[in-house]
This record gives C-alpha cells, structure tokens and sequence, in this order.
DNA sequence: TACATCCTTCTTTTT
DNA sequence: GAAGGATGTA
C-alpha cells in the first residue's frame, strides 16, 4: 500500500454506510453501529483515515474504550493500516488514560501522585470499618449497599453535601447515616492518599473543572476524540468526554443502544439515546448490515430485542443465508444441561469442521461455571475460564501488591492494614489498633508505629515484629532508588518482608500452591518488563506503572486467541466478541432474566438486552440450554423456563431432538417423544482423548464393547492404555461402570 | 495473639 | 458449598 494518487484509502473494503461513517472527520457524530456490523473496522478505518488522508498527527487523536484488549485490538489494526504512525494515537480505556492525567496532574488538586489505587475489595475493607465505627449493624445497612450507592454518586458526580438530592437515597430513612458514611469514607481515602476507581473519572473531571488551564492543554492536543461503546458510558465519563471536546467539537461515539448491559454500574444509556440534543449539530450515520449470524440467528436475536421499549427502533439486515435455526434444549439438571452441552461440541467436532476453540459457553453468573467444568473434565473437554476468581485477589498476590503500593505510598493505610501482620508478627487487633490510635488519623502508618514504639504502647512481641516491618520498608525504598531491576526487587520484597520464608515454613499444599502464584506474578512482571522500554524509566516509574497497569485489568484482558479450547465466561464479558458456536446455560427465570430484575422494568429490559448481546455473539450456530432444576447455595430448586423462549420468533428456533424436557413456546422439530433419560446413550456421550490410545486393539471412547454381566455398552473415558488401562463404560442395562480393561472380559463389537 | 472450628451469608454482572 | 466473620481454646 503506498500512498501515491488519491485513492489509494482501501474504502472499497467497507459498505457505503461504513464508508460515511471513516470519513465524516469533522464535527459531532454518531455511529450506531447494530452487533456484527463492522464497528471496529470502521473505527480503525476512522483513525488510519484521519492520518492518512486528512494529515492530522497521531497525538492529535485519543480513541477510548472499555477493555485494554478492545485497545490493545485497536491499536494492532491501526498499525496494521498505518504503520507506526498509528503507534503514537493515543488509545486507551477511560480508566488508564484518567490514570496518566491525575498522575501528571493532580497534586494540583492536592493529592500526592503517588496516590494508590484502591479496588472494590480495598473500599469495601474501608466502608466496613467506617460503618463499625458508626455502630451500623451490617444487617440494618449492608456494606455492599453503601458502597453502590457511594459508587453511584460518584459515577453521578455528586458530592456527600448533594446526596440528599439524588431521589432515591432521599427516601432512604437512613440518609443521613449513607451521607455521613460517605464522608467518612472520602476522609479515610484522602487521608491513605488512595482513590477509587470511582474517583479516577471523578477527579479527572474535577481536574478539568478547576483547573481550566489543564483543560486546555488537553483540548489544544487532542483534535480528535473517538468513544467506543458509548451506551455503556457513565455520567462521568460523558462529561469528561464533554468538557475535552467542547471546543474542538470533533468527536466521534460509535454504539448501539440495545447493547448496553452496564446500567448497574452506573450506564446512563440516554447518553447514547440523547446525542443528538446533546449535539444538535450531530451527524448520524447506522450500520444497520449484520455480517456475522446467520440469518436465523439474527432474526432470533432481533425478535427478542424488538420486544423492548426505550430503544432506537432499527432493524439488522442478513448479509448471510438463513443456516441452521436456533437450538433449544431443557435438561433434568444442571448436570445433564452440562453433559448436553459437552456432547454437543463433540459432535460438532466429529462431524463438521469445527474445533474447541470455535465454541464458548455464556452464564449469567460465574457460580454455573462450575457444573459445565465438571462435565468438561469428565470428558477431557479442554476449555479455557475467562473471570471468576481472579489471579489478582488471591491472598498472597493481594499481599504482595500491598508491599509494593505502600512502599511506594507510605499514607496507604488500606494497604498497610494488610500487610502489617502477613507473615505474623505478632501484632494483632490490639496493637493494631493501638497504632492506629497513635497515628491519630494524620500521620502514616511507619509515623504512627515510631509514635507507638517511643511511648510505649505497644511492646513486647508486637514491638519487635512492628520494628522488623519498619526495617524492612526502609530498607526496600533505598533498593528502590538505585536502578535495579523491577523483578529483582519484587523478590527482594518477598525475601526483605519474610513474606516467603512464612509460606515455605508451611510446608502445606495451599502454602505451595501460594508460592506457585508468586512464582507467576514474577513471569506477569518479566512480561511487563519485556513490553516496556525499562532503562528509559526510573524503579520508581516503572514499579508506579507496573501497579497502575495491573490495578485496571479486566478480566477480558486475559483472553488470549493461543491455543485450542472452549471458551467459558459470562454474558457480560462476552461483549465485544464472537464465536463460530455459543451455548448460553441457564436460560432460566431468576436466572436470565436474574430475579433481581424481577418487577424492575428497567432492569428487565436490561437483562433482555443481555440475552440479545449473546445471541448476537454466535456466528454458524446458537444453542439456548436449561435446567428444570438447578443446585444454587447447594440444594436444588426447581426451575421454570426463561420468559425469553417465548419471545423469540417461532420460526427461527426448535427444540433440540436430544432434549429431556420440552419447553412451552418452542416447538418440537420431530414428531417422536424423546427417550426417557437413562434409557438411551445420549448422542456423542463419549470423551476426546487428546492423543488416541496407541495399538490396534486399543480401546477408545466411543466403541461399542459387550460385557459379560452387563451386555452391550459404549465406552465413554480411558484412562491409561494397554491392559492397564482404566475404563468407563455406559452399559443401559447397568449404568456407568468403571473397569480395568484387563480384568474386564470385554469383548470389541466392529461395526 | 494465633489458630481451629463453627456459623452465617451469600451470588449478578466489573473498570 | 465457599468465604468471611464470630467464637472458643491454647
């Protein structure tokens, strides 16, 4: 591609809608970009024009996004259309690119910018000890609840002061305790020098308010601005987005309302439906041409979506042929949905071109992930988790973290509170509290230990274990300031502290396995340290920007397109993707739709766009599963049908022919009543050996074998091969066996 | 103060 | 059916 002539642009590669949407570079616009319909190639496009074509430089562009892979996946395409040109756009998710504004500026707010970053489960810590000191039963007022509603003002702008205002708290008879709660709260955050995640939008835009001059350091830059996914913004973000575009007026919001799903996090989805009065001199352009599903798929989708009120009215175009219709299946329980959907995929290997990593398994909520687990083990199913537990709250690396942010930010009370008795030291609740006493809400943790330490209120063991910390955070910070190595110093944290040599005194399985986790948070740092051009940045920098970088993952971020294997995750994090198949569990009411939506308009229409995002992730074929019972707090509860089924479009989906249990509103493609389960061997119920089991007569899943108690079978799992080898066979007449193929006596049955 | 054991609550969804 | 908190014991 050389830029000779004036045509050289590759437009030819997008549809005329696309085309307006690349070149439209001036003023407001809106791109409602329907699922499947080109979006991100059309935003790549956009940016590679805007250099290309329109000469603007690579600073002069910020595009931003929600999850580091929709940027890291943006930038690739970039440079793949510009070359490094594209290197130099400044494209980023609103919460890092909040990061290197306050870290640049915000001491003139009066924030250190060595301020640390706390995650939920650090302001939880902190609104569970605000409210204990308020003598707030957690009963009367949840933790999690103050911690929403804080959130949510914060996501709203508002102040403690302007609470009360807000309508909903104002009915709230315990008002005034939330507001005080809230104060509190912030005091304790100001005061470890920390801010939430809340408070990256937040104080952005405070930034930008009082200091006027920084605003327009950032407009005189940024000429361009793109927002990707903009029906998921927050009041925050709209108004950050506001405030740096309000003069250049060039900005750019590519989404589609019926794919927002963050309301709960504070998603004002009249941001994306108000556009146009926002920016009245906005122009708007509609991908309305879906090139993903197929076409059964698609009107499945649309039928669903259609039945929802505050939406733009639109309708997506097939590009691909009709295909198969959607597949619909109820279970007896979670476990026979598992193992339908186990022998699902494996048919669809055996017979049609697909493999593992075609397919992806979509849940509510992360606690169904295990019951599909558990069937993919027992089938030697490989599949890959994407969330759940997450690497970074596992203890041992939440402690490590907490080592490194308070050396880092000695006021970071929240991570000191962690780490000031892990390893023990003997410095329990009672002198912890004592230390606290002493730093009398002003001083440092380190401060607060030298005040106790000279007036002797703690002593003894206490004394000596606060002493050793204080010794080995001094220290640490002079390794800090002479140039060594991040990953040279992280094991110097863990060796300075004691940390390790406590976990390796264990001698336990879960103490290994901890170690085990240490060991890969240093491969993460090696990692960081390869991405990054190290000697440019001083340790301090470089640990700041290893901390920022890992504080704002998503769990998104760790999908990674290697490898072969099953994708499992829930419906939010799907966003944004797409698979070949996808199997969404547990289309259930109070599931999909979550009883939590229940009576709640708003929020149902909201699980009604949820169950649409999925839909429309499936590129060849859908399968929509349930169980008529379920096991949730570990006893089981019967089901009824997700009010979905009955709003898809009749047409467009059936009854799955291998399903136990019918489903009102969708219709049985074939005229026979299913077996009853137990009495037939369900279709592929059989295990994917990896590497076939070597030797001619070597059994393998899937063989019909003949027993001499049991009669005829199949072979589901081996395990071990040759006559030692262990077996499970599913006789009808007997159930599942297990058998060691040499005492077994079985005899091979050729078809 | 540390550790074990019992109990309770909890499950949406996440930058 | 786990994780966090409360309670009990050394």
């Amino acid at each position: 591609m050389k830029t000779t002539g004036k045509v050289f642009f590759p437009l030819e590669d997008l549809n005329r809608n696309q085309q307006e949407a690349v070149t439209r570079s001036e003023g407001p616009l809106l791109v409602l970009a329907g699922a499947g319909s080109g979006k991100t190639r059309v935003i790549t496009y956009r940016i590679a024009y805007l250099l290309q074509e329109r000469k603007v430089p690579p600073y002069a562009i910020l595009a931003v996004t929600f999850t580091n892979k929709a940027a890291a996946a943006m930038r690739e395409r970039v440079i793949g259309l510009t070359g490094k040109e594209g290197r130099a756009v400044w494209i980023s998710t609103f919460h890092s690119a909040c990061v290197r504004i306050l870290r640049q500026h915000i001491e003139k707010l009066g924030i250190s910018r060595h301020f640390s970053i706390f995650d939920d489960n650090d302001s939880t810590r902190v609104i569970k000890d605000v409210l204990a000191e308020m003598n707030i039963d957690a009963r009367v007022l949840p933790p999690r609840r103050v911690s929403y509603l804080i959130g949510r003002a914060k996501n709203a702008l508002v102040e403690p002061d302007h609470m009360a205002e807000q309508g909903e708290v104002n009915r709230d008879h315990l008002m005034d305790k939330i507001v005080q709660a809230y104060r509190m709260y912030e005091e304790r955050l100001r005061n470890s020098q920390a801010l939430d995640f809340d408070d990256l939008l937040y104080f952005t835009w405070r930034l930008f308010e009082e200091k006027p001059e920084v605003l327009q350091s950032y407009e005189n830059l940024l000429h361009y601005i793109l927002v990707d996914e903009y029906q998921d913004t927050n009041h925050a973000q709209y108004q950050i987005i506001r405030q740096l575009s309000a003069k250049r007026r060039n900005l750019c919001v590519v989404g589609d309302d019926d794919q927002s799903i963050y309301r709960w996090r504070g998603a004002d989805i009249t941001n994306i439906l108000d556009f146009e009065k926002d920016f009245p001199e906005a122009q708007v352009v509609t991908l309305g041409e879906n090139y993903r599903s197929t076409g059964n798929i698609l009107s499945a989708a649309s039928g669903l979506i259609s039945k929802n009120t505050g939406r733009k009215e639109k309708q997506l175009l097939a590009i691909r042929p009709d295909g198969q219709k959607v597949s619909a299946y109820a279970g007896m329980d979670e476990r026979e949905e598992g193992d339908f959907i186990a022998a699902s995929i494996l048919e669809l290997i055996r017979h049609e071109n697909f493999t593992f990593k075609d397919f992806s398994v979509f849940y509510r909520i992360n606690a169904q992930s295990r019951a599909i687990e558990d069937t993919f083990l027992r089938m030697n199913i490989p599949y890959t988790i994407v969330g759940g537990v997450r690497f970074y709250d596992r203890k041992e690396i939440r402690d490590l973290i907490s080592y490194l942010r308070l050396i880092l930010n000695p006021a970071d009370w929240g991570s000191f509170e962690r780490i000031v008795n892990a390893p023990t030291r003997g410095i329990g609740k009672t002198s912890l509290e004592k230390i606290r006493k002493a730093g009398s809400g002003s001083l440092s943790p380190e401060e607060a230990i030298q005040a106790a330490l000279k007036s002797g209120t703690v002593k003894g063991k206490a004394a000596r274990g606060a002493g050793d910390l204080l010794e080995a955070l001094v220290m640490l910070r002079n390794k800090l300031s002479i140039k060594i190595p991040l990953d040279e110093f992280i094991v110097a944290v863990l060796d300075e502290t004691g940390y390790l040599r406590a976990l390796q005194a264990q001698a336990t399985d879960e103490a290994r396995n901890r170690v085990e986790n240490l060991h890969e948070f240093l491969v993460v740092v090696d990692d960081f340290m390869s991405s990054n051009l190290t000697d440019q940045k001083n340790p301090v920098e470089l640990l700041a920007s290893f901390l920022d970088q890992i504080s704002l993952v998503a769990d998104l971020d760790s999908l990674k397109d290697e490898g072969s294997s099953v994708t499992l995750m829930t419906l939010h994090t799907a966003k944004g993707l797409e698979f070949p198949v996808v199997f969404m569990a547990g289309m259930e009411e109070d599931l999909l739709p979550h009883y939590r939506a229940q009576g709640e308009p708003a929020e149902m229409e909201e699980e009604r766009r949820l169950c649409y995002v999925g839909m429309t992730r499936a590129k060849e074929r859908l399968f929509l599963t349930m169980a008529r019972r379920r096991r949730l707090f570990g006893q089981y509860d019967n089901t009824s049908p997700s009010r979905f089924f009955t709003e898809l479009p009749p047409e467009n989906v059936e009854l799955h022919s291998d399903t136990t249990h019918s489903i009102p509103g969708i219709a049985d493609a074939f005229s026979s009543i299913p077996a009853p389960p137990g009495q037939k061997v369900a279709i592929g119920d059989f295990t994917y050996v990896p590497e076939p089991v070597e030797g001619e007569d070597g059994l393998r899943p899937g063989m019909q074998v003949r027993h001499p108690m049991f009669g005829t079978g199949q072979v589901m799992i081996v395990e071990g091969s040759g006559g030692d080898a262990r077996i499970t066979v599913y006789f009808p007449r007997g159930g599942k066996k297990k058998l060691i193929a040499k005492y077994a006596n079985l005899e091979l049955i050729m078809d």
